[in-house]
DNA sequence: CGTGAGTTTGACCAGATGGTCAAATCAAGA
DNA sequence: TCTTGATTTGACCATCTGGTCAAACTCACG
């Protein structure tokens, strides 16, 4: 393993190289199926080698969706309360299409952990995720409350959201199968935004 | 194997305890996830035992889901286009949601499935699925050249209906994770009904 | 009962897989 | 250049897992 210390250029180099791969197995075989052997490969290591950098294959998905539950979360993050109301929840419905169109992977990979029970997961969901969404489901409430926009449970709002745009990156192999040659997300996006348009005017 | 006659009693009461113990462990843990030894002691039978019945753990797998397709599209195929539009959708989206509620297993075996890029089911998505949604979309592009129901994507729109229903099912653990003690069912309901009366009122 | 088909299982196998380790190789600063 | 720590690897191991098989057992029916 390697020391504590300030990481070396290849150290730097490698560990980047193994959380990529690592991304494109986990997201596409869950935990179970990816095997370290696979990581390694995609990441031009060996597999002794891999195990340098990283004690475990449990080590590393830990590593990656510690990693990228912050990016993940990040639109949510951005919701601000002092904004316009309908603009507002429309740029955050926009930014969580557009991640499910440029990091399906990310999408998967918790989608992955998430259908079976989010086992290496489930103390952030209960913490972190909770305490965000409750912070943002208040802003959402007030601004009900105000008759900015159309009352609605704030919680199951949310899950809407989440559920509507991570459907394309998740299920994208039924997506495009229904849709054929059509880009999903030329049709998805008009769709959703008249969506919630019309959804939130009071 | 048991012989290609009518099935006794023991092979029918068997067959079935392990495709039931198979739709707990694949929807659970995934194909690549799931065991067969889990399954068997599930099944109350002996590893050997259970490859009686079944040649393999693809097969079981397979049995399950081409069993199960039917009941998942049930609903959309009762989809009547001599019916009230707006009462039909609704009837449909009413009837999905019950299905993420009383058939979580089914709907997570799907997503695992889906999830991993349907590796075992691409050709019903391509043959089956499409050939059903793009016969209830005739319907519903119909009903929109009627001025029925308000115009939109009739794909995406089954697509949203799908995601906002299955969403309870599949991402059960984040849904409670959020909700508490609140039942996620309770608030759902009236949440995804009226958004659709709003989505869809011309 | 007796018998043949249907059912069950303990023992076993081959391949996959996560992980270890000592030895070899490499890189960078003194 | 030399040394020392960082990096890499081939060989190896224990365990898990899907699957096989012959032998034993059970059941239904004449």
């Amino acid at each position: 393993m390697p020391k504590d210390r300030a990481p070396t250029r290849i150290q730097k180099k490698n560990r980047a190289a193994i959380l990529e791969a690592a991304l494109n197995v986990f997201s596409a075989h869950g935990f179970r199926g990816a095997t370290v052997d696979q990581i390694a490969t995609e990441a031009g290591l060996s597999k002794p080698n891999l195990l340098y950098y990283f004690p475990s294959k449990e080590a590393i998905h830990t590593a990656l969706l510690s990693g990228l539950l912050e990016t993940w979360l990040a639109p949510l993050h951005d919701l601000d309360a002092d904004g316009d109301p309908m603009e507002e929840i429309l740029a955050y419905i926009r930014r969580k299409l557009e991640m499910s169109r440029d990091l399906p992977r990310e999408s998967r990979l918790f989608a992955n952990e998430l259908v079976q029970g989010a086992p290496r997961i489930h103390a952030s969901l209960s913490n972190d995720l909770k305490t965000l969404v409750d912070e943002k489901t208040a802003i959402l409430t007030q601004w009900m409350d105000e008759g900015k926009i159309a009352r609605l449970h704030p919680h199951h709002l949310i899950f809407s959201i989440w559920a509507l745009t991570q459907h394309y990156a998740d299920f994208d192999v039924q997506v495009r199968a229904i849709l054929g040659d059509e880009d999903p997300f030329e049709g998805a996006e008009p769709f959703i935004d008249t969506l919630y348009r019309k959804l939130l005017t009071p």
